[in-house]
RNA sequence: GGGAGCGUGGUCUAGCUUGGUAUGAUUCUGCGUUUGGGACGCAGAGGUCGCGCGUUCAAAUCUCGCCGCUCCCA
């Protein structure tokens, strides 16, 4: 009886339906009235908001600048690097009228910026001294997704923030894409409890127009690697066709060095992934909408009465410490109702205050990661919130960091590479610098390199495909 | 690229084969009783049956077309 409410299918059985069940009943996204587009509720959006926060103050930290850029852009700016273009061209969005009336140059929904922040850089950039610009933009782009959609991993328009930066040298630039590449990984694991994976890209599966391509990596319950970010060195590929260009100190013109880089709410997707269970979300207490929740249970009017107090005293003592807590009052709901809606929603805490509580001086907390319940009195609270709040964030990470090891796998041949891969596990094999190889892979098996790692140069063994002499053992999954 | 399923009050759904007043649950509103793991009674509210053309005395149901959504496989 009333299950329905809940999330009716088992991670480990649906996971398809589990999560769309989960991110809709959990309240966090809504589905729009246009295929491939969502709409954040609140409890959604307050966790896009945390991860952007907490960004914020890093790119800041680091001599970064937010601006915003327009929309639209002019198909002649968006072809005039080919590759690039040719790589976004198939899902761009096109405004070709205004009104009843035609224009005369289509305007694409922006896929990605650099054509257009480029066309402004090389008016903003003349000198050495307007050197480095590191600038960042938190904006949607639009990609049209025609099949296969799901809300956060693959949406036609998606919120995201692309930073993009110019220096006088390549070493710049390319320090730069390693240290965005390690913030990112900060955040993730800091913010979202969600341990990644970085290393390289491979040329095959690099950002279009990119000199290559740094990537972080997760793994997801279903045995499918998810891209959590990208950071690209873009050389001068983009700096020539763009001229953006600077006169250096002995008054020589060059062309400027280059990176962007990128995450989305696919974060968000990840971290339902990773950490949600047959009952729904868990949120990771950083970013939890509500950290903590206050269940007052009583029998009586006069228990009422004492324990709305309670409750009222210890709420205006966690706000005071700046935790975002919510007592649950309301009068229609018995406690196992709210129990089980706020456990769907993954409120990482939740706090019981009852009557048989309160002759102890004591409540019982409820975590939501573990589902384990003890008392703790009531003295000395909002101490212990504070690094229970701590230890779950820990505990997610370290048990989620657990299970993306035990599903690595290392393999030397074909057929344990197809084996391990049916288990969904990520794979680390050696392999060639024949692209055809990596190709084929794809082909045969639709697992790709995922990242090389800094660690994996193997030059003594035999690539798994033709059996040549090998030159790194990359990570290997099947990708969203 | 290939395949499958679905569209009926806010939500889930019966009805469709064989055309005739649209079923039930849930939700919502009010009142009362309840409250330590998904409470109950009574009264009430809520529907262009995805859209369009057609067939018919009559279409949720039949024909045709369109639109949308979800899932699975490459």
């Amino acid at each position: 009886m009333g299950k329905e409410i809940g999330v009716t299918v088992k991670k480990s059985e649906d996971f398809s339906e589990w999560y769309t069940q989960t991110v809709i009943k959990s309240e966090l996204v809504d589905y729009a009235p246009v295929k491939g587009l969502i709409v954040l509720r609140p409890d959604g959006y307050s966790i896009w908001e945390s991860i952007k926060s907490s960004l914020d103050k890093k790119f800041a930290a680091t001599g970064h600048r937010n601006g915003f850029l327009p929309t639209l852009i002019p198909e002649s700016l968006l072809t005039k690097e080919k590759d690039h273009f040719a790589g976004f061209n198939p899902e761009v969005f096109w405004v070709t009228k205004s009104g009843e009336g035609e224009l005369g140059d289509r305007l694409a929904l922006r896929p990605t910026s650099e054509t257009l922040a480029y066309t402004l850089f090389s008016k903003w950039i003349r000198s050495w001294r307007d050197l480095p610009l590191k600038i960042n933009f938190w904006n949607t782009a639009l990609r049209a997704e025609i099949k296969a959609t799901k809300p956060f991993l693959r949406t036609s328009e998606f919120l995201w923030q692309e930073g993009h930066t110019v220096h006088t040298n390549s070493d710049e630039a390319q320090k730069e894409v390693i240290d965005i590449l390690e913030l990112y990984k900060e955040t993730v694991e800091e913010e979202l409890a969600i341990p990644v994976i970085t290393g390289k890209k491979s040329e095959k599966e690099k950002f279009v127009g990119a000199v290559y391509t740094f990537t972080m990596e997760s793994l997801m319950p279903d045995g499918k690697a998810l891209q959590m970010g990208t950071s690209h060195f873009l050389g001068q590929n983009f700096s020539k066709p763009f001229e953006v260009k600077f006169a250096d100190k002995e008054n020589v013109e060059s062309y400027a060095w280059q990176t962007s880089w990128g995450v989305s709410w696919r974060l968000i997707g990840g971290m339902i992934m990773v950490h949600g269970d047959d009952k729904g979300l868990v949120l990771p207490p950083r970013v939890a909408p509500i950290q903590v929740v206050v269940i007052p249970i009583y029998y009586s009017d006069e228990d009422k009465e004492k324990i709305e107090k309670v409750s009222k005293e210890i709420e205006e003592k966690l706000k005071n410490a700046e935790i975002r807590v919510q007592v649950d009052n309301r009068e229609e709901l018995k406690p196992g109702f709210k129990f089980n809606e706020w456990e769907m929603k993954g409120i990482p805490l939740r706090i019981e205050i009852g009557p048989k509580d309160l002759e102890k001086n004591q409540v019982t907390f409820a975590r939501r990661h573990n589902r384990q319940k003890d008392d703790q009195t009531i003295t000395g609270l909002v101490e212990r919130v504070v690094s229970e709040l701590d230890k779950i964030h820990n505990d997610m990470f370290s048990d989620a960091k657990k299970i993306l090891e035990d599903r690595t796998s290392e393999v030397n041949t074909y057929d344990e590479f197809k084996s391990e891969l049916e288990k969904g596990r990520l794979i680390k094999a050696p392999i060639c610098d024949n692209p055809k190889c990596e190709e084929e892979i794809k082909e045969e098996t639709s697992a790709d390199v995922r990242v090389i790692t800094s660690d994996s140069e193997d030059t003594s063994s035999k690539c798994i495909k033709c059996s040549d002499q090998s030159t790194s053992r990359p990570l290997f999954a099947r990708g969203y």
